[in-house]
Formats: C-alpha cells, sequence, structure tokens
DNA sequence: GAGCACCTTCTTGTACACAAGTTTGAGTGC
DNA sequence: GCACTCAAACTTGTGTACAAGAAGGTGCTC
C-alpha cells in the first residue's frame, strides 16, 4: 500500500481521539483557500467563519492564527482578516528552497550505502510501462508532490522532511496548475523515472541535474498559466456569489 | 550601525503599537526555556503560566500554541502542557539543514555578480585585526549566529532566510555552548574571515568547503558539552527551587 | 494487605461577555 | 455641494464561566 496522504496526522487517528474544532477548521479553511473559494485579497472577520462553521469564535480563532503563521491569511488590527494576496516572488522562493532541498536529499540517497525503502515504492509507481500510467489530472498531481515529499523524506532527516513538506504544500496552490495539459503528464513520467534510475545507479550529479531541470520545467509552466487560471477562477467565484 | 536584532519586529514597532499580551508571553516562556528557567520535560499548566504572567488563560493559550508549533513544548490532551524533551537527533538533523541552506547561498553569492551590500557589514565585523576583536561571550554567540543568517539574508531569498532563522534560533539553545572556550573564539574569527575572503574571490567550492568545516567544527564541540551544561543548568535550577 | 471501583480534583476545550479601537456614514455648518 | 464632526456599528483582544475528560487518591471488598 502506497501513503499517499502524508503523515501529517490529520485528526490523531493514533490515538483514536476525535479532533479538535480547531483542527478541522484549520483545514476546512485551507481547503477553502487551495479551491478558490477565499480568494487572495478576499477579507473575512471571525464571526463570519464562527457563524458558517456553526462553532464559537474561540476554535476559529486558534485555526486563524496557525493560518497565519503559515502565511495563509494575515490580520489587519481590528478591522478584520484577509486571504494573503497573490505574490509571485513569494513562490519563486519558495521553488528555490525546495530544489536546494530536494537536491540535497537526492546527494543523500546517492551516497548512502543501502537503498532507502521509500524508494522502492516509488519505483513501483513511476517506472511502469506506458499502458499502465495513471491519466486522472488530480490523482496525478497528488502523486507528483508524493514523488518529491518521498524523496525527501528517504534521506532520513526528519526536519528536512517537514520544512519540505510545508512547502510543498504552501506551492500546491499554484503547482497542480502543471497539470492540466497532457504533455506535461507524460513529461513527468519520463523525468521522474530518469532521476530514479540516475540515484539507482549512484549517479548524484546526475540525478541531481534532473531534478533540477525537472523541477525548473515544471515552474515554467506554471509560470506561464497562473495569472490566467487565478483570473478565472476568480471570475467563477463572483459569478458563483451573484 | 550594525543590525543585531534580525527583523523579526518584536512589538510592531513599525506601526508603532504595542504588542499584544499573547505575543508578550510568546517571547518571556521562549525566553525562559532558553534560559533553562524552563527545562525539557518540565510541566506546567496554562493557568500556572496565566498566574505567573497576570494575565488570563486566553493570550497564555496563543503563545503556547505558537510554541507549540514551533516544537519548544507539547500539550497532553486534559492534563497540562510540557517542555519538549531534549532530543539530540532533533539537533542534529537541524544543523543538517542549516547546512544545506547556508552552502547553497554561499554558492548563489559567489555567483552573483554584484556583491550584497550585507556582506559589506560583515567583513566590518569579522574581518579586523585581533586587537579589536570581542571577547565577551555572550555578544560573541549573538553576533556569530547573526553571521550565519546574514550570510543566508544576502543570497537575497526571504523565504529561505526565513526558515534558516527559525532553524537558527531552535539551535540556539545549545549553540551558544559552543562559546564558552576561549580557543573558539579565536577559531570562530579565523573561520568567518575565511569564507568571507573566499566569497570576495569568488571561489564557491572553496567558500562552502570552509562554510561546510567551520558548521560541522562548532558542532563537533557542541556535541562534547551539551550533556553535561546541561545536566549542570538542571542542578542549577533544582537548587534555586529549594 | 492487595486489588478494584468510584469520586473528587484538576486540566484543557469551547462558548460567551466585555473592553479597546477602527471604520463608516449620517448629519451639520457653511 | 463640500468639508468636518461625531457617534453608532463592527472588529479584534482579553477575561471569565462552563463542559468534557483524564489522573490520582480514597475507601470498600475480599
Amino acid at each position: 500500500m502506497i501513503e499517499l496522504s502524508g503523515n501529517q496526522q490529520h485528526g490523531n487517528r493514533a490515538t483514536g481521539r476525535a479532533e479538535n474544532l480547531a483542527e478541522g477548521i484549520y483545514h476546512k479553511l485551507k481547503q477553502d483557500i487551495f479551491d478558490f473559494r477565499l480568494l487572495p485579497g478576499d477579507r473575512f472577520t471571525e464571526s463570519d467563519v464562527a457563524g458558517r462553521m456553526g462553532v464559537s469564535r474561540t476554535p476559529v480563532r486558534e485555526a486563524l492564527f496557525r493560518l497565519q503563521r503559515e502565511s495563509y491569511v494575515e490580520v489587519l488590527y481590528r478591522n478584520g482578516w484577509r486571504v494573503r494576496p497573490f505574490n509571485f516572488e513569494y513562490f519563486e522562493n519558495l521553488y528555490d528552497v525546495r530544489t536546494i532541498l530536494e537536491t540535497a536529499a537526492v546527494k543523500r540517497l546517492c551516497e548512502q550505502e543501502q537503498g532507502a525503502a521509500q524508494l522502492e515504492d516509488l519505483k513501483r509507481i513511476w517506472l511502469v510501462p506506458a499502458s499502465e500510467r495513471l491519466t486522472d489530472m488530480s490523482s496525478l498531481s497528488a502523486l507528483d508532490e508524493r514523488f518529491h515529499e518521498m524523496l525527501v523524506e528517504a534521506a532520513g532527516n526528519d526536519e528536512m522532511a517537514r520544512i519540505h513538506r510545508e512547502i510543498s504544500e504552501k506551492i500546491r496552490i499554484i503547482r497542480r496548475l502543471d497539470f492540466t495539459k497532457p504533455p506535461r503528464v507524460e513529461a513527468t513520467y519520463l523525468e521522474h523515472g530518469k532521476v530514479l534510475k540516475a540515484i539507482m545507479q549512484r549517479r548524484a550529479d546526475e540525478a541531481q541535474m534532473m531534478l533540477r531541470a525537472h523541477i525548473e520545467e515544471s515552474r515554467r509552466e506554471v509560470r506561464k498559466i497562473t495569472l490566467h487560471m487565478l483570473y478565472s477562477a476568480r471570475a467563477d467565484a463572483d459569478r458563483d456569489a451573484m
């Protein structure tokens, strides 16, 4: 079985205890932002959210503070909250850090004497005949995110993996736009395969180069379509609200 | 004038507004942990802190949640809070990530056509005759932390700098133990100087090697004395409490 | 004396009331 | 019509009361 959801322990399933209200609201709000139900720049109040979710302001504030620290929203002193406006430099910077962490992880993977178990999982997913490839865009987008996360996890540094996972989540909102065109899907399979093979052959420089090129390619695609997608998402939401 | 305190905007000085209670409690609690007034493993309750600080539980909870997300403390379900026990693997991992980020930053600095302004500040501090060197341990410890932070800041990626700053803060509690012996002070001046000179000469590989060796040296020192220091700090605190 | 059930106490989680401060717009003077 | 004043309506920040649940001690049973 392949772990797709990451290890972020949504609702304390490990202890069998139900998740807090604050925790649930945190995830709901974040999903609202990811799905453009809350658009960058949108303003709202704590009471809005509390009313909509049917809870008091207390857990809402807890969730908002967490989202604020992760820079998804910001508070205006005694004047409401708003979803953080889009900032392309911010995403560019995150892409850079992501590249740094992933190439460092890949280098380590090539230097480790025994291959990490996670690598086997990745091979089973990405090194498959063309006929067995997934074509569903949204699954593929999630799978791509997991590919990169698992590369870092395989390197064995939990803190590096945690930081990388946070970055991955932050850029998810624009990254999945990469998977709207079929050619990129095929390229993704190809490029992931090359990275994995290079790692298996312990060719650190080659693996890093492949990975860097792959991320750069994806970033270039995303750069082209982001603005357009963003505006159409906004237009859709506006139309729905009328 | 050299900026020593980082740019973490303690009390919204930019807007001239007084800081929140929660913000103040957050900083006080974190300082308590850094100064071993709160020891790893220590348990406490929200009411304890609220009473001690003379506020209600609300801002205390806000501060605690933030400290929890930064993994300084952890909550035990309906059973109080505790300072996160020491975990050496955790610090080792953070040291690794720090090294990755700093070497990447240095590489960029060597590749940038025009030198960053921050580098000039660093030269004025670290490339001085032996007679002008600081000897006060605690100032030097802070200055050392700023050296590494400014290296990353100079690379121009705000997110990378933010992540690095968070890591720096987390390892501060053990890192400053490096500055208890005079020989390390001299070595620090020497090693920082070498890194800066290599950057000025655009020798990326050499600069990275120097930096990596410097961090490794510091880490080795810290590894040796951490356990001892930790236990004596605990003993001191216990004696004070009697 | 040992083990177990129960109950008290204490802890966090949530709701709600009030305080402090910002925005907005109606109303007034000119 | 325009600028200004001022107050009402909101919004976040903080304090407080209550709910849900865990821990530990106490007394009872055997």
